[in-house]
DNA sequence: AGATTAAAGTGGGTTTAAGTGGGATAAAGT
DNA sequence: ACTTTATCCCACTTAAACCCACTTTAATCT
């Protein structure tokens, strides 16, 4: 199971690290693509095809499903980890992600986000304040979900 | 059972010893993460999965179980103890728990909290004045929930 | 009680591994 | 052919893991 925060920062010829921990799990052959709040998604070549199911199983958004898949599947790029871990992050991902040079991988159950650093402070800290919210609903709600969703 | 409070402190390379007693329950592979109020919380890795029920079938196309995912998964770790029974806490950890020199450990039946010493004793000292009438809204509420803690 | 012993907790040096930079070589684009 | 971009390899820096010794606290014994 993917878990836990990682600091890292994108060295000379733009590589990035990936963290042990991860790369233990995900061994070195993987996919990069764009993700939701401008973060990338980082997943193994055999979750990926899982996280794109999640899109197209709910027939009555089509249009949604398509587009989404579009904006998963058009972003996605396939990179491969050098003999010390690390990868190259195409341009244009960089660009979408806004990475700089300090960067947060997540570890998120079956895939990765990376982030700007600066960029998941601010975020972070806004999903601090929801805590009581979202935990509760956790806590609480796994028996008792809304039936609508 | 954890019961108790214990006193600690965070030593050289930013290690903390967790009390003896704790140990003999927990055993030395643990998870912590964010807790309520600014708490860290440490749970042993087969209570974390229960906890995490029912959260990580979601699809993550949706906001809120990425939210949820991002706090609970993005923010813990999971944690080894050395052959003295002492861990490493992440230092994005140690800044969300606000965690200075001295620190108090908190038994609480399943789990165990970890304060800074003296936000400890600030937030304790309001719970006493609140006391009474929280566990009031305790009781009124308690049907709703299962038997547990 | 006070002294003695054991256990828990703390510090720090050494070793190992992870992470980083950069040159040399190969591949791709113009 | 030449520039640019990526891949491979080696060297160096930094941080984590490991080990051992010391201090402090609790437990035991006459």
């Amino acid at each position: 199971m993917l878990i836990g925060q990682y600091e890292a920062r994108v060295g000379a010829k733009n590589r990035i690290a990936l963290p042990k921990k991860f790369r233990e799990i995900l061994g070195d052959k993987l996919i990069i693509t764009q993700g939701y709040e401008n973060s990338l998604i980082i997943v193994s070549q055999k979750n990926w095809k899982e996280l794109l199911e999640g899109t197209y199983d709910k027939p009555f958004i089509q249009s949604e499903a398509r587009e989404t898949r579009r904006f998963l599947l058009g972003g996605a790029t396939s990179i491969e980890l050098d003999d010390k871990g690390r990868f190259v992050v195409p341009s244009y991902l960089r660009e979408f992600g806004k990475i700089e040079e300090e960067i947060i991988f997540l570890g998120l159950y079956k895939h990765i986000e990376l982030w700007d650093k600066k960029r998941w402070r601010e975020y972070s800290k806004s999903l601090e304040k929801n805590i009581d919210s979202i935990s509760q609903r956790l806590v609480e709600g796994i028996d008792r979900r809304k039936s609508n969703e």
